[in-house]
DNA sequence: ACCTGAACACCGTTCAAGT
DNA sequence: ACCTGAACACCGTTCAAGT
């Protein structure tokens, strides 16, 4: 079984494995050692297709956020926005042991980039000035890597018994144990009230001459431009 | 040195010196081996103080923590929830490296359920219905971790290069890098949008008989109450 | 009572050797 | 060309032994 016809592992099953094994077994359950028994194999065979394991899980990410839509800003810039959170949340919570991860070097890769360019751009040509495209695109960030990252820990225990009498406001927290609703809708809740307060302040800041944002209907700008 | 007259370790002194090992060298960075060598001692001494790793990891977050205050809730449900929000978000940003294992359990330390039964209590107490309650402070912690979390890894590139020509919306992105100003603008923009656009909705779903929200003056409830 | 040496069962990664 | 055995430098944790 030295020099098989066909090659043992080929870069995309092994990521396939290793994703499943992210799955299954959380982010500290992935070991090359695992791994490569799960494929077949020694630990060593893989390093002739990744050349270290930070390379694999940067794999693991690129698959996990192709998912993500920063399209849809042609719409407005709230329709694009809200599709972009709502894909990019989606993405991430499909496989929230990887969250962690996903967090710690958002910046450097392609795809994360090309977003982050779509993202600005469609808010900059919607007439939001550059500093807050920048501040609006790190805000939204925020809310889907927190809500991806505190919803993938179980957030409560499941043990009812805790929280009776001690926490009198928690009584019913254990119904929220598991159950990803919750987590969905508070996002959902937040991305709301995050654009309703963006479109107020939408009004205030954002350049003349550019296509106004399409459902700001309620408010009327009563200051001046700055 | 078997038996010295004074003890050298105490748990206090291990925590401290892991603290500081974990702001210095990152979550990764600490071992229990390179901690103890640091502390003048070995490795196994360590667990006449401490049964695991985990246990120590849990020490430190709850002394990052400590600094969190959700007791504003008497000044009004926003006043709480913004200083909630702001000495939670500003506990994390003290020790960055520490985030991500912070959000690993978070329902299940004693000091985050005391905090979330005040917000809870908080909210109610002014009006939110206990469902709403209870997304407001998922949604809350969904921009404080967030916020913590994408901050904490450096986000953009400090290589200039990187960005230019190749992604045209963010030719100033390298201007970002390093400060931790746009970090906290950023927050601060979100939590405003945040609570404006919950304002907004406190006026048709908040109970009567109950003190308003303070600073929601400038919408009025349009719907009937469900 | 407090600390240690040695061991156990793991890691990621390298590299000469096998076919 | 592809895979392996063996090694290196690490882990967290346990436990009998030392003083």
């Amino acid at each position: 079984m030295a020099r098989p016809s066909t090659p043992l592992l080929t870069r995309e099953r092994i990521r396939s494995a290793a994703l499943a094994m992210v799955d299954r077994d959380g982010l500290d359950g992935l070991s090359m050692r695992r791994l490569a028994a799960d494929l077949g194999v020694r630990a060593a065979s893989l390093y002739g297709y990744l050349a270290t394991k930070e390379e694999l899980l940067t794999d693991l990410a690129d698959e996990v956020l192709a998912g993500v839509d920063s399209s849809g800003f042609t719409a407005g810039w709230r329709e694009g926005l809200t599709g972009w959170a709502r894909s990019y949340r989606e993405a991430l919570a499909a496989h929230p042991n990887l969250v962690p991860f996903l967090a710690h070097s958002p910046g450097r890769r392609p795809q994360a980039l090309r977003h982050a360019d779509a993202v600005h751009g469609g808010l900059t040509g919607a007439g939001w000035p550059p500093r807050y495209a920048t501040m609006i695109g790190a805000s939204t960030k925020y809310l889907v890597v927190g809500a991806a990252m505190t919803s993938f820990s179980g957030g409560f225990a499941d043990d009812v018994e805790v929280y009776v009498g001690r926490y009198p406001n928690l009584s019913q927290a254990h119904l929220l144990a598991g159950h990803e609703e919750i987590d969905r809708d508070s996002f959902e809740l937040a991305l709301t009230a995050f654009l309703d307060g963006l479109s107020r302040l939408y009004d205030q800041v954002a350049r003349p001459g550019s296509e106004p944002g399409v459902r700001s209907g309620s408010e009327k700008a009563d200051r001046s431009r700055t």
